[in-house]
RNA sequence: GCGGAUGUAGCUCAACGGUUAGAGCACUGGACUGUGGCUCCAGGUGCUGCGGGUUCGAGUCCCGUCAUCCGCCCCA
């Protein structure tokens, strides 16, 4: 039997890997500075968790979530994102006692049964932040700058910022019955989808992306006229801080976020380079959400980006190679081993990566396979030199070479380093 | 879940239904036993994704299945 990794996952092998841990670091990084801790929860919760927060008849829960019985007939489910998770820790654990706002920050695998396709797996990677306790909009302005800076470190470009509010739920309360009202009569004309979604959930309408649907949706109400007076400034106050960050943005009404916990201000950031699976960030505010599930009535917003997708685009404008080992440790002669212990070990100590032969072999082999490897050094440790306790040492780029004492060695190799 | 395309060496790709399936790169060893890049030689380079079927004969044609890619959908 052949054993294959499973469908719509993937090995991140050696040579690649370099990439998510530059792009993590300079996350974490960036979010540091701004405040944000990290959290780690469960890849596995309760399947209640995501049922009741990102809502029954949205598509995650309905089709893609993994949900199984464990031997004691609990429902699980591997997390198909992060902020129901959060939130739940930020409740259980009675964050809201300490100081607020509560900044927190995830990096880490989501889980989603779908069709894979390019930029689309079945476990995905999510940087996600989470803020507890900051109701002005101060916050989301700060979010989506973070996000700009973040991309302008990673040297990415041709994305765009698209915002919009969906409103309190006093709001919505007025805009359900406005579009049920225009989609009333029309319902017949949309696609089998967006029957069902009319049934359940008619919001959802208008995210479909299918033509016929989109050609009638075009006079529908839009959920922005039907902001309450609060809503209405908070939106403004948010769009004031967007222009003092000078983000150039676009309201795109038709925002209305694939879960339901979502409350005014939504956002998402897209890039023309990445084909269908255009969104790179989303997030939102779920002010609701906290006291929903039996926490403190608490205000927050959060996003997640998409690591993989960011990893794609940032290959092309970074072209970063895995590091190489500085040294590289040759021997010849018998019953050298420990000697070439005693010299790797000391090159290590200097914070030098270091690789050595393990087996005997002769001294071009080991002269080859340190070109291979890129090093930029080669120490060779040989009866001779021994003698005299001085290893000799060789300067890969233009072959010079000497003897020298261990000290002296990694005195030439700090200076060398220094000057780069 | 639906539609389309594609599966041959580690990678990029060839081979009319007809011998024992090929090239380049990469990999391992040797020529060179204390000196890398160049060259030459020798080699694993393989259940042609998997399973059936048609045929005297299948990498090639048909069906199924699995996987990848593209589109729909969904999203990050």
């Amino acid at each position: 039997m052949k054993l294959s990794v499973l469908r719509g996952m993937q090995d991140i092998l050696p040579h690649h890997v370099h990439l998510w841990q530059y792009v993590e670091q300079k996350a974490r990084t960036i979010l540091e500075l701004y405040n944000f801790h990290e959290i780690r929860t469960p890849l596995l919760e309760q399947a209640e968790l995501f049922l009741r927060s990102i809502g029954e008849d949205t598509d995650i829960v309905e089709k893609e979530m993994y949900i199984f019985n464990d031997k004691k007939g609990r429902r699980i489910a591997l997390r198909p994102e992060g902020t129901a998770s959060v939130v739940r820790a930020y409740i259980q654990n009675s964050l809201f006692n300490n100081p607020s706002p509560q900044k927190l920050y995830y990096i880490g695998p989501m889980f989603r049964y779908e069709r894979p396709q390019k930029g689309r797996q079945r476990q995905f990677h999510q940087i996600g932040v989470e803020c507890f306790g900051i109701s002005s909009p101060s916050i989301e302005a700060e979010l989506l700058w973070i996000v700009k800076q973040f991309f302008d470190t990673l040297n990415l470009k041709n994305f765009s910022f698209e915002i919009n509010s969906i409103g309190c739920r006093k709001c919505r309360i007025s805009y359900k019955e406005s579009l049920f009202k225009f989609l009333r009569d029309k319902i017949k004309d949309f696609c089998s989808d967006c029957q069902r979604r009319f049934v359940k959930n008619p919001l959802r309408v208008l995210d479909c992306k299918v033509n016929s649907c989109r050609e009638i949706l075009r006079d529908a109400p839009l959920v922005l006229d039907f902001l309450c007076d609060g809503c209405k400034r908070h939106f403004f106050d948010f769009q004031e801080e967007l222009k003092h960050y000078e983000i150039d943005y676009i309201i795109n009404p038709r925002i209305v976020r694939g879960l339901d916990y979502y409350t005014g201000t939504v956002f998402e950031v897209t890039t023309s380079m990445l084909g269908a699976q255009n969104a790179v960030v989303a997030g939102g505010r779920y002010d609701e959400l906290v006291g929903f599930f039996g926490g403190p009535s608490t205000p927050a917003v959060g996003f997640a980006m998409g690591v993989e997708r960011i990893v794609e685009l940032a290959k092309d404008s970074l072209c970063l190679k895995p590091k190489s080992p500085l040294v590289y440790v040759a021997y010849v002669g018998e019953e050298l081993d420990r000697e070439v212990k005693l010299v790797i070990n000391e090159i290590r100590k200097e914070g030098f990566i270091a690789e050595r032969a393990y087996e005997k072999t002769s001294l071009k082999n080991q002269l080859k396979k340190a070109h291979k490897l890129g090093v930029q050094w080669v120490i060779i440790v040989g009866e001779e030199e021994i003698k005299t306790s001085s290893y000799r040492w060789k300067r890969m780029v233009d072959g010079a070479q000497g003897i020298a004492t261990l000290e002296e060695i990694i005195k030439l190799l700090r200076e060398r380093n220094e000057n780069k």
